[in-house]
DNA sequence: CATGAATGAGTTTTCATTCAT
DNA sequence: CATGAATGAAAACTCATTCAT
């Protein structure tokens, strides 16, 4: 069983060198141009192997944007809601789990988005469908106890905490992607963190009920 | 002359119809799935046809994109700055705006966010390429225009009012492609105009100097 | 209209000349060597064009059987019930018919073997699927028709005209394909005309109530 | 030299177990679409292991065939031509072994026609070449000699042997293969036994001098 | 002996674009 | 202007076979 699981392991670890592989090939050649044989070769292996961890190209294209959810889960529930943290330092480390999650891979969200195509979707197994579903639903649910714990309080307006969730999101990854766009369009773009802390800002005030400065 | 303009005129009318038939295909393949032919098949025209009113496909997929910064600028300048609004009243009359700009065409949206890989823009002709940096430059400069009066009044805080318009379009356009994927990916989501109305409401709490509510 | 028609016979003679070409390479090359491009290379076109007359390779070959079962049908209609013919004079016009069968193409009876496998079947257009039925449905009906009228006659021995018409067809093509087979494993081979003249000798008698010789 | 015997034993039984399971694949995927992989799975063995026993694909396809024709020529060496039998009797003998070879396995008789493909036989060792060339030939001589033992009798009619046999192999194979390629494609057909049934009445009344009934 | 991951050449298939009509 | 058949380069994907463990 050792040896059963260790194989596990390899796999799961190869998978994981794969994906990674793509994601560079992705960030220098854009999604389009991407092929299978480029990201082979950036993972020192042959194009038939690639296929051996993933049924075609959109299911590795879709594992690359569960990374980034995969992670952002992570970071959500290391906020620890037990501890006697104040509302305020929740939104406080929320935002700085958003801040890790575009460092983590600022361009892996733009592929985030190729997912919404029904097309995209009937190439996919169903098991890798209801793990994105799932994740997504967890992370945004985790979000949304955040949410709830300062409504409770008395801190937050007294709103939907799940639709919250949504627009903290929605908000930070619109104004990734937007940025993102004009850094390649234009060649400038402000500079993103100074936006993503305005960003929360005006949202922290938006719901505390007695927002300060 | 008047033979030319009308000439012209019927040129531009093709254009759009192309245009529309490519949106409604995009929105159904996704814009990595979509062919030409697809699009030349959705207008009822040869796909020849399509090359005599666009160099090259990007360069369709990018005139899509511009509609509705168009339409959008056109909104955005519709609020009379000089009348004598409230902030408040700007801030409502946006909000129209935006969610006129959703409705007028919720999934061409999603495309724009396309243009962003370079590889793309690099096919596109330069005037293009001007034409789209002139327009979003124009829609994002009116609406700091409207934070900057509010930031004048004293009823905002006192934040670079583009940071603000870049804060407010990535908002709205984050939360309508999320929930859009939702709805493709999940076949459900929160019912999307009741979201962007609680963004806005948080949004123009998190602003203003003294939220009420 | 007249264009319209012209068109139409246009592509269908297209189809031909590429089943022609198929045809060709397959005598040559077998069946499993046969690749697209060596097809569009004996027809003189790229391999891209294939795909404008045939959804895909099982496509092609499935419509290479059909050449022969709609030429088997064509032979067999010419065989005209209503002229005084007797028995043994419609007998002589079937072995006939089906020596010229052979003649056409000895090969691509053995193509016909190939569509057995429901793995094959799965990739054909439904169409397609039920025009092979068809045809071979009417070809066997044809067949069971002239020993229907020797059994009317008294002259055959009474059994199912249809199973008869089976038992004809599935002799003479298990003769084909052993007889072929034996001239590539073994390079010799008894010389097949003689020996579908004494099958269709044999099987004569077999059915006849008085048979002479 | 026990050992020796033990271990040849269990080599020869491995190698009939996947062809066994080679068979069950083929006949559900066809020839040209059973991959080693699907014969692998279906052995519950690994790819690599199938070449322990069989040089390659063809090997192991040929080594299908020939399967059947040791199985028929066990049987027609079983009707023993010294006894006191009839040339009907004999006849008679002749279609329960064939209803026996189809009985035994339907299936395998489709794979035997995929030898004949040049390509794969040159594949083939020489060897394994010559044992089923030394196979065949020995069936159908063994056919031969009952036809002779009716010819010299007078009651049949007097026609080359061999070709007699050749014919009624034909025949059998063909009415099979027919059958079998109409149970998948129209998911219907006649029952096949009672067809051979008619077949072999045909043929039998077809060689005889006089024939009754 | 058995494994099964890896290979990589070979194949099918796609699709933006062109051009003769 | 409009067509749509044809292109062909480029891409996705397959699978018989090998070999280190």
């Amino acid at each position: 069983m050792g040896i059963q699981e260790r194989k596990k392991r390899e796999k799961e670890r190869r998978r994981q060198q794969i994906i990674i592989a793509a994601k560079k090939v992705f960030s220098s050649k854009g999604f389009n141009k991407t092929t299978m044989e480029d990201i082979a070769k950036k993972a020192e292996l042959s194009p038939g192997t690639l296929y051996l961890y993933f049924r075609n190209k959109d299911e590795l294209f879709t594992s690359l944007s569960m990374r980034i959810l995969q992670y952002l889960l992570i970071r959500i529930n290391d906020i620890d809601l037990k501890a006697e943290l104040t509302s305020k330092q929740l939104m406080k480390a929320l935002k700085d789990a958003f801040l890790d999650v575009y460092k983590f891979d600022p361009l892996i969200l733009v592929n985030m988005f190729h997912l919404q195509s029904s097309e995209t979707l009937s190439h996919l197994s169903p098991e890798l469908l209801s793990d994105i579903h799932e994740l997504s639903n967890n992370a945004l649910n985790s979000i949304a106890r955040i949410f709830d714990k300062g409504i409770q309080n008395g801190e937050f307006i007294d709103r939907a905490p799940l639709t919250m969730a949504h627009i903290i999101w929605g908000m930070f990854s619109g104004i990734v992607l937007w940025e993102e766009n004009k850094k390649t369009t234009q060649k400038k773009g402000e500079h993103l963190k100074q936006i993503l802390e305005t960003a929360f800002l005006i949202f922290s005030r938006g719901i505390e009920k007695k927002p300060q400065i």
